[in-house]
DNA sequence: AGGCCCTCCTGTAAGC
DNA sequence: TGCTTACAGGAGGGCC
């Protein structure tokens, strides 16, 4: 559910409440969400205190002295921190209180999310050090995305959702920034000119700052841990908007199967 | 090695 | 109204 300007504004929510705090124990409610949540954690982090919470794609790495915990919202995740003595949620199924009454709640119906241990060496993990660049980072640029769709027939939709090329991007951005970039998510990706490319990157970049900015979208599930709504998807141009008129031309947006995930475009802004 | 498909699970909404 | 079915924002893993 939750891509990286949901997450980042999760992060942004609750990073407030765990800055200097220092975790009193770690409750397992249930264990098998994506992979089962580690044994020990209790012993490894109560008492701990909180170093910093900081992301990676779409994975929260909350440090301490002792390790790091990795936390994934998967498609239904979503945190907040709470007063510890309030009841929990249904799908509340992680819990880190805090010895300032606080508690930390992962809260996941379809339990695709993750928490899983880092160690010391967070970055490291098998399932983070293959990820490409951030979106913002320097190495995410023209040169880099021209280069590694050279000779490629995956859509350019789908070359937008691997997070080996690039982190953090899902469905709703990739196709937010194709539409910017005028570029139909079908595309063979290694026959975007660079000047495509380009223009891709920049729209990326502007559709995950403005995202982020506006706290995120929010479709099913999501919420910020405040519990407010995003409000990015009311200005979505193409995502979820089928049949409705493009915002730029008024012709009818275009919905279709790729790969099985649903892609949007207009056909008419988009070549 | 790239690329496609399947899978995990529950909630929601559309369709009949 | 109520039952059934399709689909949903992720992404690793298996297979060709």
């Amino acid at each position: 559910m939750p891509e990286l300007p949901e997450v980042e504004t999760t992060r942004r929510g609750i990073a407030k409440h765990l800055y200097g705090q220092t975790i009193e124990q770690v409750i397992v409610r249930k264990r098998q969400l994506r992979w089962p949540i580690p044994n020990r954690l209790n012993q490894r982090l109560a008492g701990q205190p909180i170093a910093a919470i900081r992301r990676r794609a779409k994975y929260l790495i909350l440090e301490t002295p002792a390790g790091a915990l990795i936390i994934h919202l998967g498609m239904s995740g979503s945190l907040r921190v709470v007063a510890t003595d309030q009841a929990y949620e249904k799908h509340d199924h992680f819990v880190l209180n805090l010895v300032n009454s606080k508690s930390l709640r992962l809260r996941d119906p379809r339990r695709f999310g993750a928490v899983l241990w880092g160690g010391q060496h967070p970055d490291r993990h098998t399932l983070l050090k293959g990820l490409g660049p951030e979106p913002d980072d320097k190495a995410f640029n023209t040169d880099y995305l021209y280069r590694k769709t050279r000779k490629r027939r995956r859509a350019i939709r789908d070359v937008l959702l691997d997070g080996h090329i690039v982190a953090g991007i899902g469905n709703i951005y990739a196709n937010e920034a194709l539409f910017h970039a005028g570029i139909r998510p079908g595309r063979a990706s290694g026959r975007i000119s660079r000047p495509h490319c380009d223009k891709l990157v920049t729209a990326i970049k502007e559709v995950i700052r403005a995202a982020i900015r506006a706290g995120g979208s929010t479709l099913r599930d999501f919420q910020s841990p405040e519990g407010k709504p995003g409000y990015f998807q009311q200005t979505h141009y193409v995502y979820g908007r089928g049949g409705q008129p493009c915002r730029r031309c008024g012709q009818a947006i275009k919905t279709r199967a790729l790969g099985g995930r649903r892609a949007f475009s207009c056909t008419n802004c988009q070549l």
